[in-house]
DNA sequence: CGGCCGATTATCT
DNA sequence: GATAATCGGCCGG
């Protein structure tokens, strides 16, 4: 289980080092797990993409708390979407999981969100993996770091930097630059994913 | 494939 | 009252 001094640092650097971690989640006594396989960051009030460009709301109050904690809030009037805070105490930072790729209890996932199970667009955004790890607004808050706890991050397999690509964040509506086209955004693909982690397997 | 558009409601102004 | 860190269905190529 990774620690505290994992997250405590600015998003943009936590971001792409979160590619190849597993995101682990025990659902009703069940493991669920998943490689990370698509980030985002989003930085502090003048980051004018963050929800914490207006300061301090009772939605957005997570992200200025210790790093290692779980941001989930709603949108769009019906999905659910997971942060992973960053940085420090009062600097209002955190990464979104945008994407993963399942290697344990695929069968519980797929009750979950049955929808493409098992092929290649079946959790590639962010509202879908939180329903396959069956994740709402009663986790937000929730410490990553908790000792036995039921939502926390590991390591995983190793990423070659040259398979992680980066571009600007998606769905950004009419955010002003230069925050519209800052490669914030890392991502690696479903098949590059496949291939390493069954190579991790021998 | 890719682009357009409606769904549906908590949160913020 | 407007907006939204998205998704899925429907269309055309």
């Amino acid at each position: 289980m990774l620690k505290p001094d994992f997250f405590g640092r600015p998003a943009p650097l936590l971001a792409p080092d979160l590619i190849g971690k597993k995101l682990v989640r025990i659902q009703n006594g069940q493991r669920l797990a998943a490689i990370i396989t698509e980030t985002e960051a989003y930085q502090g009030q003048e980051d004018l993409a963050c929800h914490a460009r207006v300061g301090k709301t009772n939605r957005n109050q997570v992200m200025f708390t210790e790093p290692g904690k779980a941001y989930i809030y709603f949108t769009y009037g019906m999905h659910w979407l997971l942060n992973i805070v960053a940085d420090q105490v009062d600097v209002p930072a955190a990464v979104l999981i945008r994407a993963v790729f399942p290697v344990e209890g695929l069968e519980v996932m797929a009750v979950n969100r049955p929808r493409l199970a098992n092929s290649s667009h079946w959790l590639n955004g962010p509202a879908k993996l939180t329903q396959a790890l069956g994740l709402d607004g009663k986790m937000n808050g929730y410490d990553l770091c908790t000792p036995e706890g039921e939502l926390f991050i590991e390591d995983g397999i190793s990423v070659p930097g040259n398979q992680v690509r980066s571009s600007p964040r998606v769905g950004l509506g009419t955010t002003p630059e230069p925050w519209l086209s800052l490669p914030w955004r890392w991502e690696l693909d479903w098949q590059q994913a496949k291939d390493l982690f069954l190579k991790d397997m021998e």
